[in-house]
DNA sequence: CTAGGACTTGGAGTGGACTCCAACGCAAAC
DNA sequence: GTTTGCGTTGGAGTCCACTCCAAGTCCTAG
């Protein structure tokens, strides 16, 4: 559930960010570990409280980790999003790169798709 | 290279038909191990030489596999394929199935390739 | 005939990305 | 204030799909 510190600045638990995220708990924890998410902030007892703003950089993970970017990649993204925007031509020329594989692995499954399309028809043309 | 048995049987080599399907030999002989492809047929002292037949089962492999199938699931294919035709209507259902799983994931995939280039145009306008 | 590359095996090892564990502390509900 | 369950840690374990290894045999070009 939500837990707030005031009006305008809702934080959540990992549970709940898990759920938000579509990560789990222990993968979120991963993440952060491995430096993918900056550290993230605590309560007074060490529990994390993540922000929305922490939940929309989770967004651009999970876009980029379904997309099939390997773990490393996104640390360097993550790493050159940490160093400031001078940065910004070099993630530009990242994302391209990775949107380029993206394309190329789309029209691979189509290509298979119709593979599979085929077979199918020829099964039940038996 | 080519080695025939006689002019209208060629066979290969595990290297020439690892360059054939795209395989490495290791993955072949794995393959052949856990039972997605049938026993190859071998030389008096023991090497395997793959027919036609066997590489067009391996193209069906290599679509299934870089389409996502689970190896598992490659090997219920396969062995639905041993048990003969009367199979026929569940090897449909399997790959009607995995189509299905394909569409998603082109859908997602698109989805996906979208909020990146929102991304990068985000960038380009910073 | 010989050199060098291709092939054989069973089994161990790898890489990527988590995922689980134990033993504990903290929180929210009643 | 106690129970129920969410959260903490470091480190070990898991899963998938290969991939590599060693020690040996086979094949073919010259």
């Amino acid at each position: 559930m939500l837990v707030a510190d005031n009006a305008t600045a809702p934080t959540y638990t990992i549970g709940e960010c898990a759920r938000r995220s579509g990560f789990t708990m222990d993968t979120l924890r991963y993440y952060e570990r491995i430096g993918l998410i900056d550290d993230v902030r605590r309560t007074a007892t060490g529990q994390r409280r993540f922000t929305d703003g922490d939940l929309e950089w989770l967004g651009t993970l999970k876009c980029l980790r379904d997309t099939g970017m390997p773990v490393e990649q996104m640390a360097r993204f993550a790493d050159l999003v940490r160093e400031g925007d001078h940065t910004i031509p070099e993630r530009i020329r990242l994302l391209e790169a990775h949107r380029v594989a993206v394309d190329e692995r789309m029209a691979d499954l189509a290509a298979k798709r119709d593979y599979i399309s085929g077979k199918i028809d020829y099964y039940r043309s038996v």
